[in-house]
DNA sequence: CTGAAAGCGCTTACAG
DNA sequence: CTGAAAGCGCTTACAG
């Protein structure tokens, strides 16, 4: 039924070696009896058997992706830039999503190795210790916005505290003194810097830093739905709501609404990411802009660098920066973007 | 550097066959050795090399989900979807992504040939042909929302003609007599599909079907805005708009309410899919609801049964039911969904 | 319960 | 320019 390579030969009559050159185009070999190798190839439907060449040259012109839950936008467009680019360089990508403890990872870790040539990981929940223990030391790594800064790695990592620094900073000198925050995702990476940013704004402008204005989430719209339901029955309600992502912010705005609160009229509202849609939001929602395909593409060709510099390659931390993008959600319509 | 069977085998003094029964529980072992040799295996942190693996077994553990061009939410949840079956039967995820051409869809099939024991495609562009030329007979597939109409392959279809029917004779029912339809990617199947829902409901109800309340778009936000802008300046403006999926409706009543005209008092949208985040948008989305994720699920399952069964598998051709979801921007409050 | 050995389908020095 | 052969790291009848 398969037909492989000593099919080939025996038709062409030639040896294995000759038509494993043809396919490879390495060493030489006559015009004439590439052709013919070429032509009963096709004749035979034959395709070389990746697992055997992997065998041979312990190459899998595989890479990996390691993903935490995929919602919303965000991950489509993280996973297209990978494609995308891991397509460009011929290889292929195994994805591996929704690891949301440790044993989960470290089984992905495993399973992952042996597999691919190299990994990215994008996971909240790792750190350097596991993945030392599970990953061996020769496998090229990219580290997507992780916990761990250890020069150790390569990783890429959105500036979540400078980006929302950035937005509530904006909001405080457009004159709001009282501004909740919608918190990520419990012990996640991207939630606590984001919460670290908002502090670091208030308190520079000496502004109140209290519990009482920051709220759980979990990135998701019903939490930032849910959220903005609490806020709205605080005694002392705040003038302005910064979400830690676009889905909850929409979320949130839609409960506004919901209640009859004018956005931004009586409640401005700002988000994270600038997801595509954000923009036909209604009114536009302010955001932080991260260029999100991009991350695919950007960490991607760092693992190819890593995968074919080998041991000359030279690791590096990058921060990818974020911009400020005002639209109506926030109250304040400026041409301009600066802060 | 690497460790193999044959590491493990030496330092546990037992044969390769052995450490191979232990991996594979395969066969009888004492207690004993195989606790022996686990340790020995853990030590080393030996993983079997996969490769070597698939070629004596002919099996990879993997599967391959190809995809047409990644946009917005709903490839999330389709693959996350797939994933989490994949995960459960044991199984690795190859994804391969943005086929937008019959060339680029024959080197992905191709490609994925050989690498994957099964093969679920959502691919707009592919005929039963194309299929055949380039995948071996004996390669299960699942055929997710495809054009092709094959009882020689197994197939899982959104009921679009129906969920389009129902969402437009809901309008109708409604006293909506001039609905316009803004129109999918020109030749893509689920485009067509709700275009034909769409006209059949018209004819039933005797309305007239003309070009002119026919605007094209191709899934995007930003095409169903551009649409609805044309739709505005029509002379006889129609009172209800049918998206053919939730972005471009959102798109559309953002450049409704950028006219400032008001939704759905002056003109009633809907959309289609049921993406999460239509439930809040302000007016809530009108939509057919698609049980998204659970496509991937679904698929995948029929997959892994085709794999499983081999030659005893029957094919079958399912059509995935939608249902009719009314909020407020078709101007309708119901409480029941009757059509 | 365990081992020796063939075989999976390739690649790649090494000869010629 | 081409071929014979070793080797990649496993699994799996076949013996014992």
């Amino acid at each position: 039924m398969k037909v492989t390579i000593k099919d080939v030969a025996e038709r062409a009559n030639v040896s294995i070696a000759t038509v494993s050159r043809v396919f490879n185009k390495s060493g030489p070999v006559t015009d004439q009896t590439r052709h013919r190798v070429l032509t009963i190839a096709r004749d035979l439907r034959y395709t070389p058997n990746a697992s055997a060449r992997s065998l041979s040259t312990s190459k899998t012109d595989t890479v990996g992706l390691l993903l935490p839950d995929l919602y919303g936008e965000f991950f489509s467009e993280v996973i297209r830039g990978a494609d995308q680019t891991v397509q460009q360089y011929h290889h292929h990508l195994l994805v591996s999503s929704s690891h949301n403890n440790r044993n989960e990872i470290e089984a992905a870790l495993r399973v992952m190795r042996g597999r691919v040539d190299g990994l990215v990981i994008m996971s909240p929940h790792i750190d350097a210790a596991t993945l030392n223990a599970n990953l061996p030391k020769s496998l090229p790594v990219v580290l997507l916005n992780c916990y761990v800064k250890d020069s150790s790695f390569d990783s890429l990592n959105i500036d979540n505290i400078g980006g929302a620094h950035q937005m509530v900073k904006h909001l405080i000198q457009h004159n709001h003194t009282r501004i909740a925050i919608i918190k990520g995702t419990e012990q996640n990476y991207d939630a606590e810097e984001r919460l670290s940013g908002y502090r670091a704004a208030l308190r520079e402008a000496n502004l109140e830093v209290s519990a009482d204005l920051e709220f759980p989430g979990d990135f998701t719209e019903e939490a930032g739905f849910q959220a903005a339901k609490k806020i709205l029955v605080l005694p002392h309600r705040p003038t302005a709501i910064f979400a830690s992502n676009d889905s909850m912010a929409i979320g949130a705005i839609s409960a506004l609404r919901e209640s009859e609160v004018q956005v931004p009229e009586e409640i401005a509202v700002a988000g994270f990411d600038d997801i595509p849609i954000s923009k036909y939001m209604k009114p536009g929602l302010s955001s932080v802009h991260v260029p999100i395909s991009n991350l695919g593409v950007l960490a991607l060709e760092r693992l190819f660098a890593a995968v074919t510099e080998k041991d000359n390659h030279i690791k590096k931390q990058d921060i990818i920066t974020t911009e400020l993008v005002v639209r109506e959600s926030c109250g304040i319509h400026e041409t301009n973007n600066d802060d």
